[in-house]
DNA sequence: CGTGAAACAGATGCGGC
DNA sequence: GCCGCATCTGTTTCACG
């Protein structure tokens, strides 16, 4: 991906819009210009500048997973064999539901690996049956994540 | 939190919703009633059963964080004095804008935290101004993700 | 549950300053 | 850049099957 970055430059409206969207991306553009003064073709433009920008990566539906059952989260670093590529790995974990993120990471181990699981049970089985069974996974540390008590994004 | 999660059901036309909605929050209810061949008022019903059941936590819009010039993420395990009780440092962590994610994990550390920094000299000034300065934080070991190769939602 | 119609509200494009 | 206006599209509610 390629931005024209170079010229990015964001004042303080661009800020109050970006901060009004990260809460609530469904939140109406006119509510937007109402709350800060100024018109919603204005917010509309500023918008369009952004996201041609690439600073807006698009917007998500955030689902509570819990009430969907999964309470486990953990993560796993992963240390893989000398001879094994990471990205072969990634391709496989990219096939394992449960794994939320990968990072390629320095430090121990070759992979981190972010899960979300229904329960432990669930954990130990996506553990044993799934990331232990990639080639050139030689062993794995697990991290249960008890509570998760911040969870944001940038901030603008 | 306690939502009325006994009776939950969601069957194929609600993950199908959901699914638009994950990867977009803006796409319009019309929309998806015309891709899956049912009324708008149909699909807003659902989406109100939906809210009101606690699996909609709200939508989210995304901001690429290397326009902003924010290039360098990393986990770091966070180890605390006996004495040192978890929730005083969470609440400390809260205070550094860098710390996007914060668990209490099982395992080695106490906390686990993601953190963005600009550089790598950004986040030697984070851990050693900030994280270090925490009472109670006794040592820190640090991973740099060198990409992150998957990030995604639960599967539905 | 689903539908279609109606009333309301937001999005979008454009000329003008 | 921003504004106001016109038009189009989407949202929301409701009575009904």
């Amino acid at each position: 991906m390629k931005f024209n970055n170079e010229k990015l430059k964001i004042d303080g409206i661009d800020k109050k819009i970006l901060r009004f969207l990260m809460a609530d991306a469904r939140k109406p553009v006119l509510e937007i210009a109402r709350s800060i003064g100024i018109s919603g073709a204005a917010i509309h433009q500023r918008l369009r500048k952004l996201e041609a920008s690439g600073l807006l990566a698009g917007s998500k539906f955030v689902i509570n997973a819990k009430v969907m059952g999964y309470t486990t989260m953990a993560y796993v670093g992963i240390y893989l064999d000398k001879a094994m590529s990471n990205p072969v790995a990634v391709k496989q974990l990219e096939k394992v539901p449960e794994v939320l993120e990968c990072h390629y990471t320095t430090g121990d181990w070759s992979i981190l690996v972010k899960v979300l699981c229904r329960d432990n049970e669930h954990l130990m089985q996506v553990l044993n049956n799934e990331i232990q069974q990639i080639e050139g996974v030689s062993r794995t540390e697990t991290f249960i994540s008890l509570a998760q008590q911040i969870d944001r994004q940038i901030t603008i």
